[in-house]
Parts: C-alpha cells; structure tokens; sequence
DNA sequence: CACTATTCTCGTACGCGGTACGAGATTAGG
DNA sequence: CCTAATCTCGTACCGCGTACGAGAATAGTG
C-alpha cells in the first residue's frame, strides 16, 4: 500500500487515509499517483457522469491495470472520497473574511454553488456520504468558521450553520440540475407536463391546480438562488 | 405489463405510472401485486438498508421469480419510485391547516421526520432522484400548499418553500442517522476523534482547534431539529 | 555483485447486480 | 376448442467491485 493501510473493520481510517506516510525506503517504484487517478476519476464523472466512475474505466484513463487502483485507495468509496477533496481545492483560498459575516456566508454559499455547478456529481456525492475531512475540505471548513467568529456562535452552533448552508447549496443546485435536464429533453419535459395537467384537471387537487395555473415567472436559476439564499442567511440568528 | 406499457425512451412516463389502466379483459390473472411487491421492498429497506433492496431478494420475500417483478415495475429505479410514494402514505391524512401558516410548516417538517426516522433510506432516496409524484406525494404537496394559502407567495414560490423544507428536513435527518451509527461504533468514532485532534494540533487549523475544544453540548436530536427548524421557517418570508 | 525483503503491477476469477429473451402457463372472447 | 392476450419465471449475458497470488521492480545487505 502507498500509504499504509489500518485494520480498521468498515470504513477507512481518516489518519491512514489523509496524513501520508513518509514513502517506504524499499520495494518497486509506484507507476501512478493518488492525485492522477483522482483527477482522472473527476474528469471521467465529470464528463459522463458518476456512473461512469467505475474501477475499470478510471484504471484504462491512467493507463493502469484495474487491480493496481487498490495500491492508492483501498476501495471505491474511498476513491469517491478523495474525488470530492480533490474538487474542494477548487475553492480555495477564498478571501479573507470581510468582518460582515453575512455577506462573507453567501460568498462562500456562492463558491460552493459554482463548483457544484462545474461537477454535477457533487451535490449527491455529499449527501450520501459521510464526510471525509480531507485537507481540501478543512481547509474550507476552516475558512467558514472564520467567517463566523463574529457571530456569537459556539464552535458546535458555527459547523451546524456551515452544514446547513452546504446542505442548501447542494440541494438547490440538485434541483438546477435535474431542471435543466428535464429542459434538455422535450419529450420527458411534455410528458411530465401532461401528467400534472391530468391531476390538476382531477377535482382532488386545488391547490396545486391553481399554483400550476399561475403564469411561469421567467426567473433565472441565478436569481432564484441568490433570493433563497438571502432569505435563509438573513433568517440565521446569532443567538446560542 | 399489468398497467401499461409507455414507448418513452429512458424513464417512464409518469401518467403510465400512477394514472391506473382499466385492467386487460384478456391474459393470465396477475398473480401478486404492486403494492405487495412494493411493502416487501420497503419491509426489506427498512431491516436491512437500502442496498438490501435487490430484484432477486425483492422477489424471494414475496415468492415469485425474480423477473416477474418486472410485470409490475419496468425497471428497480421505478420499484424505488414506487417505495418513497409507499412511505409517504403514512403523512397522509394530516391535520387540517390552522390559518398559522409557520405552526402549520413546522408540523408539516415534523411528520416528514418521523417518517425519515422509521425509514432511515428516504433522506436519500429523496435527494437522489428526481420527484415522481404519486398518489401519496400529491397528497401530500396539496396539503402543504394549503397550509401555504396564508402567505403572499404565488405557486412557484409555495412549491419552492415546500421543496426547500422537504431538503432541510432530509438533510438533518441523514445527519443524525450518520450521527446515530456512528456512536454505535465506538472504534469508528475513536479514530476519527482521534484525526481531529491530530487536525487541530496541526496548528494550521486555528478555529477548528477552538471550535473542537469547546465542551460538548448534550443536546438531543429532538432539540436540535426543533430549534434549526424554528430558525428556518421563522426567517422565510412571505413577500414575493 | 548476488541475495533477499519489500512494494507495486495486474491477469484471472468469483459472486452478485440488473435485466433481455423466450418458452410455457393461464385466462377470456369468438 | 381455438386463438389472442397476458402473466410467470428459468436461463443467460454483461458489467460491477474486489480477493488472490504470481511476477516484476527496487533498495539495502553481505
């Protein structure tokens, strides 16, 4: 193993898996690097989804055998968690925090968005995982509470809001997601369109009939963000 | 196909999927059931995860082959489908609204959390796929819409409220499942404090260091979800 | 310079997943 | 009864993650 390996049963061990070893002193020279199978895993997932993430096709990207994979990442939801790190260092450094704690959380609400933007994949490989603080995504974390020392927060009250904004973030740009595609495909948009006509024409669903009926606001999906996003910071209390 | 069968390519139309057929007068009887095929999964979920849930262990729980499944639901993205519309039955019927339209959200959130506490795969069956609304989720939108009347928002704005509950509620849902499991592996738990600390004593990660050291606040879930939530829903506003 | 311990590479193979196919069973209408 | 329609399900295919272990490369040792 490149860098170690733990008897841990289920699960990596975050101390073997982020803090590296010093490299062995003796045996073959490893061919690849954690970072180029990670990067190509990001590439591959970000061109044809996280489905197409699969031990073999990210072994043919870098010119591996599919085995050699498990000499930099134990198995593959470790891979994941590496290839969610690794996209993280896109956001920083950010800025240094302005003092206005609010503006400084919807700048980094915005960041998140525009790399979750950039990788598609990322919203739902966030939520379904337990997070693995990787030196990426610490250093973010470390950013956030930054931003947050004005506030009169405990330390457990500031990771709870920065989870909160993440959860957000990523769920609203899911959406944005999945709305474009469905735009991407008249067909699918047509019948999903035809179905909820038939259950507002049904008589058992007034209030739906009557918020479909209301004219489509044109509204950006940047302006839909921005709007919600406001709301819910402003909403934030700084109270314990 | 007992309900139909839609030429659409790549998903099912959502009108071939709940909107019932009126039962063929020709052809063998069907021998079991969607809602029988669709308890089992969830039965299954619920006992063992979400990844229990395959066609061949589907099909053994209730005796039938395994590809006969497929007479009831064209494809396991469906039978998914088919199990978070399931589960939503159980929301149903709610309490009628109040004219307190916040007091009405809030027990709208309330109910949807209990329900992701009995099935602890729905937070994540939610977020992954896109929305197929059956009988039960429709049910269920209308009703939260109603509550929403109050408000100033017109219909997009009201769906918008309900969709970013809906988020908010599921995302601090699968925190404390991951919260829950994790304190149910105490070796687990011990190395990733044990990262932390090494994290924290690292010296580049000041306010993490400061934010860990605090002492440990011993509040329960219950308490925590009640009071984020109060912050939500008392910071959304009702202006267009 | 062997010799050896160590580490990495990767072909093969196993079990399990979703599901296409098609033959046989069952039903209702003619 | 015959025929067309519908449902049942055994078999089979391909792709997945990954265990295993043989072989290749490296660095220290005599």
């Amino acid at each position: 193993m490149v860098s170690g390996d733990g008897p841990g049963a289920g699960g990596v061990d975050p101390q073997q898996l982020w803090l590296s070893s010093p490299r062995p002193r003796k045996g073959r020279k490893p061919a690849f690097s954690r970072a180029a199978i990670t990067a190509a895993a990001v590439a591959l997932a970000d061109a044809e989804g996280i489905d197409a993430v699969t031990m073999r096709r990210v072994a043919s990207q870098v010119g591996a055998g599919v085995m050699s994979l498990y000499s930099y990442a134990p198995d593959k939801e470790t891979l994941l968690h590496l290839m969610v790190d690794h996209v993280s260092g896109e956001l920083s450094p950010p800025a240094p925090p302005t003092g206005d704690w609010r503006a400084d959380l919807k700048a980094i609400a915005h960041a998140q968005r525009a790399l979750m933007l950039r990788h598609p994949w990322l919203p739902t490989a966030l939520f379904n995982r337990r997070w693995s603080l990787g030196p990426n995504t610490l250093a973010f974390v470390e950013h956030a509470l930054a931003a947050l020392r004005p506030t009169a927060l405990d330390g457990a009250a500031k990771l709870e809001v920065f989870s909160l904004i993440t959860g957000f973030v990523a769920r609203l740009v899911a959406d944005e997601i999945a709305q474009a595609a469905l735009a991407g495909s008249p067909e699918r948009a047509a019948a999903e369109a035809r179905y909820l006509a038939a259950v507002a024409a049904d008589g058992h669903h007034p209030e739906l009939a009557e918020a479909l009926a209301a004219p489509v606001r044109p509204l950006t999906p940047d302006a839909t963000f921005a709007r919600l996003l406001d709301r819910m910071v402003d909403g934030l209390d700084t109270g314990p």
